[in-house]
DNA sequence: AAATCGGGGAG
DNA sequence: CTCCCAGATTT
């Protein structure tokens, strides 16, 4: 049997009324534009990491308009190693639509929040609770998780998310504005500080007596094999990493020779500095003689 | 539905 | 070492 919405939620939202993390997002004085921001940044980059790097964002892109008027090549050296530097790209791009599109207001409808560059079905929800404190069904891995466990039953959530699984979440989505943003919030947090992903904390779960997967006995995830994980070391996305570090790091033009230093593999490097130049996050310079290599930069 | 796209810190 | 993180986009 598993838990009905309200003994599911009620718990929960307690729970989150006195544990709930002080994060910078989710200030009283916080714009819109800065939990745009903020999902971005946390679009596969954990909490931690993104705390700090979002003040200093903040402080100096403070509006829509202060990123879209920024140089790219400072926008990917202030994104540094948060990963992913085509969300970067996406984000500025998404500021500058913003502009043209909204006026400089960060839009509060779903079609025109999933319009935006870099914004997903998540990250539209996302803003529209946390942002404009509106119902939205937020399913991200946390929620999915709390949900895999307390409603179904098993471990984790099948590795890719099914139109069924929406339906699911969405009957647990309180009915009135207020509620359901709070709901966002806490399902999303109990499932990044108790139902998490390694080691459960079910000894403090506010839902540990309605939880299916606990009175089922945890038992383990059915997917398990299946799987995919993602390698890192010797794949282009490492050598991808090492090339953006080093434009990152440089004062200006980088010769050739330099990029070529970063990766043994001349191949898979050339396959890789041709992708990132694809991508729009890397900038390709002829060089004064027609004979002599490139030079390399981050776009201006 | 599956692959691709960074990087780091916990277990 | 493996795993996972407030996903989006493309194929």
């Amino acid at each position: 049997m598993p838990p009905t919405p309200a003994e599911l939620r009620e718990p929960v939202l307690a729970w989150f009324a006195v544990h709930a993390r002080d994060l910078p997002w989710r200030a009283a004085d916080r714009s819109a534009w800065g939990v745009l921001v903020s999902e971005v940044m946390l679009q596969q980059t954990p909490v931690v990491r993104v705390e700090p790097a979002w003040r200093s964002w903040m402080a100096r892109w403070p509006t829509p308009a202060d990123l879209a008027a920024a140089s790219t090549a400072d926008v990917l050296r202030a994104w540094d190693r948060l990963g992913y530097p085509r969300r970067a790209l996406r984000l500025q791009e998404c500021a500058r639509a913003v502009v043209e599109r909204h006026d400089g207001i960060v839009p509060s409808s779903e079609p025109e929040l999933l319009a935006l560059p870099g914004v997903g079905s998540y990250t539209a929800a996302a803003v529209l609770a946390f942002a404009y404190g509106r119902r939205s069904v937020v399913l991200d891995t946390n929620v999915r998780r709390v949900l895999a466990r307390t409603v179904d039953g098993v471990a984790l959530p099948a590795p890719s998310q099914t139109v069924d699984e929406v339906r699911r979440a969405t009957r647990y989505v309180p009915d009135d504005d207020a509620t359901a943003a709070r709901w966002a919030a806490a399902s999303m947090e109990l499932g990044a500080l108790v139902c998490t992903a390694r080691s459960p904390r079910c000894d403090v779960c506010p839902v540990q007596d309605v939880c299916a997967w606990y009175a089922a006995g945890r038992p383990a995830d059915e997917h398990a094999g299946r799987r995919k994980v993602q390698t890192f070391t010797g794949t282009d996305r490492q050598v991808r990493g090492r090339v953006m570090a080093l434009l990152r790091d440089a004062l200006g033009p980088v010769p050739a020779a330099a990029v070529d230093a970063v990766w043994p593999d001349a191949r898979q490097l050339a396959r890789c500095v041709d992708g990132l130049v694809a991508d729009g996050l890397v900038t390709r310079d002829p060089a004064a003689s027609v004979d002599d290599p490139p030079t390399y930069r981050l776009p201006s």
